[in-house]
RNA sequence: CGGAGUGUAGCGCAGUCUGGUAGCGCACCUGGUUUGGGACCAGGGGGUCGAAGGUUCGAGUCCUUUCACUCCGACCA
């Protein structure tokens, strides 16, 4: 490609609403535009050409593991997501709108009803599966706020494939396969990334892995070992049982009068005791489907910190919001006093698994300016539940040794389905015995085009991109420093007519810019190498440059053909 | 949804307090000079000042309503 016949349109100018790394040499070196605000992005000619090589990544090793691509259509009727009980559960993500029949549509976030539909009207015996069918589409999710260009805007390209099995065994087996390709995929775009335990969120089902991204700027908060391979989302991060070396407060049951004693803090001040001993009450407000509500009590101890994610699951709830002062106390509960064990009627008490069998507890009595001491939960039957947020410097369950925080991009995501959705969807098959049976599923994701902005911030420096090998927009720069330098157009062109020859992707510079002009340009753009044809050629002498430390390396005219060849 | 702010040329902004010819930088077009780190000179094109209503002889500017966007928080495969 010749610079001057190729759009890209590059600013010197940050826009004011960027932040990160790639939101800013994304558009400033031209690969996508914003569309008023809001989330959306146009692809300009090199976005596309870099979001179709990494698209074409995901492809080859999809379909080398066996998958088959399919394209669904984006605008999907709602009556199948009233079916999955999603209409209702996935929230205001969901755009919902009518047809002009007044039927109900959506656009979909992801596919689990359309390709379940497909494949329940076209699968019906054991001797077709296993399948796994992907796309890779526009997704749109109404995000509340879309931010940080590409990472999280509203409209986005994903990767989404569902796979459908006759056995849990089989469904097990392909999810391992698929851990093993998105590894190839993410390595052969020249990441730095980490597979996590994670939360299944709203999709649902139970085992689930994220693949993260290293980067300071991710919006995922990470557990890792340094010492062995545990990584998990904090959102599903669990550690080995604390335990507390300080005294356990041995007291009998008894209330006690504590005024102005609202806090942990305070608490343990108060009676002088770790907060370990401490029973910590969060009180939540948790939504259900159709506008049903009610307010739940979650225990720990107060050495720990409540994680919502898991407390959310812990009810089933589909979010977990703040409540108001009136709402605790028209709930009979009282602010800084509340306490697991006396509670009004009916409010439903989730204990945290550290709680089981614990002694000497100090709670809230539900009482202004009061507190129990003494209590035990040896053998109290309750609702335990893993809550607790694992901490910094908190020990890995697997080896016992210290665990750290990291920041992640989450760009891939695998799930282990089960029939959550075959079931009430209907998708059977008929197995070896003529029984029908719900299909087992599991279903992964890549953001694509969240890669882009993935692989940018991972890969950049103070002056713009540097792309990876199979990322990059060309393979190769090759940049003539005046154009009114015949000798300079000259070896320019012959260099560039050598390498399409070969097959390379190579853009050719050879705008009437200055030389100061076109390296701010190849710096912003990020290609991986370029060849500097410049003054010294009148020596006889070319640069080798490499983006990545902006290495310059001066060779011989005669020489850099070789190189060329050799290297490409 | 809560708090704060901003809407003026493709982008970034001034002008609004104190009403009176629509401005600046970047980008773009023409001509010339320049060519190793985002050049310079001269000339030029481009605007329903977010929208609607009101006050006024006159509104980008004042009043009312409304919409959109941004930032912080909440939220988020």
């Amino acid at each position: 490609m010749r610079f001057s016949r190729i759009l890209i349109p590059t600013t010197k100018e940050t826009p004011n609403d960027a932040t990160l790394a790639s939101h800013i040499y994304l558009i400033r070196g031209g690969f996508i535009q914003s569309v008023g605000g809001s989330g959306l992005y146009n692809f300009l000619p090199l976005g596309k050409k870099v979001l179709d090589k990494v698209r074409a990544i995901v492809k080859d090793e999809l379909d080398k593991a066996g998958c088959q691509e399919v394209s669904l259509s984006f605008v999907t009727p709602a009556a199948l997501w009233q079916e999955s009980g999603r209409f209702e559960k996935y929230g205001k993500e969901l755009l919902r709108f009518k047809d002009r029949k007044n039927n109900d549509f959506i656009l979909g976030p992801t596919h689990e009803e359309m390709m379940v539909n497909l494949v329940r009207q076209t699968v019906k015996s054991y001797k077709q599966l296993p399948l796994n069918l992907y796309q890779i589409n526009l997704k749109f999710r109404d995000e509340i706020r879309p931010r940080f260009g590409l990472m999280r805007g509203r409209e986005f390209l994903m990767k989404d494939g569902y796979s459908f099995h006759s056995s849990v065994e089989d469904m097990k087996r392909e999810f391992d396969l698929m851990e093993e390709t998105y590894k190839k995929i993410f390595t052969r775009l020249g990441l730095k990334f980490r597979v996590v335990e994670a939360d299944s969120g709203a999709i649902g089902g139970s085992g689930s892995k994220e693949f993260m991204v290293l980067a300071d700027s991710g919006e995922d908060t990470i557990v890792v070992c340094d010492n062995c391979e545990y990584a998990a989302n904090v959102e599903a991060a669990v550690r080995k049982e604390k335990v507390c070396e300080a005294e356990a407060p041995e007291a009998v049951f008894a209330k006690f009068h504590t005024p102005d004693t609202k806090t942990i803090e305070a608490l343990s001040k108060f009676f002088h005791v770790d907060p370990y001993y401490l029973v910590k009450t969060v009180a939540k407000k948790a939504l259900y489907d159709e506008g049903k509500s009610e307010v739940v009590l979650f225990a720990l101890r107060g050495s720990d910190e409540l994680q919502i994610v898991k407390a959310c699951n812990a009810v089933n709830a589909n979010d977990l919001v703040d409540i108001t002062e009136d709402e605790l106390a028209n709930a009979g509960l009282i602010a800084g006093y509340m306490g697991p064990t006396v509670v009004p009627e009916g409010l439903k008490v989730v204990f945290d698994t550290n709680l089981k069998d614990a002694s000497s507890m100090i709670c809230g009595a539900n009482e202004e300016d009061h507190h129990l001491i003494g209590n035990s939960f040896v053998g109290v039957e309750a609702d335990y539940h893993d809550l607790v947020a694992v901490q910094e410097g908190d020990l890995c369950s697997c080896c016992g040794e210290p665990m750290r925080y990291t920041k992640g991009i989450e760009a891939g995501h695998i799930f282990q389905l089960g029939t959550q959705y075959s079931e009430p969807l209907g998708a059977n098959f008929l197995d070896e015995n003529g029984k029908a049976q719900p299909m087992v599923m599991g279903t992964y994701g890549i953001g694509v085009s969240r890669l882009l902005a993935a692989i940018i911030e991972q890969n950049h420096d103070d002056k713009g991109c540097i792309w990876t090998k199979e990322s990059a927009p060309f393979d190769l720069q090759i940049i003539i420093s005046n154009i009114k330098d015949e000798d300079q157009v000259a070896l320019g062109e012959k260099l560039y007519a050598l390498m399409l020859e070969k097959g390379v992707d190579v853009l050719l510079d050879e705008r009437k810019d200055r030389f100061g002009a076109k390296m701010k340009d190849y710096e912003l753009l990020g290609v991986p190498h370029a060849v500097v044809i410049g003054k010294k050629l009148s020596d006889g002498l070319v640069e080798f440059v490499t983006r990545d430390g902006m290495v310059k390396q001066e060779t011989s005219v005669d020489a850099i053909e070789n190189i060329l060849l050799k290297r490409f």
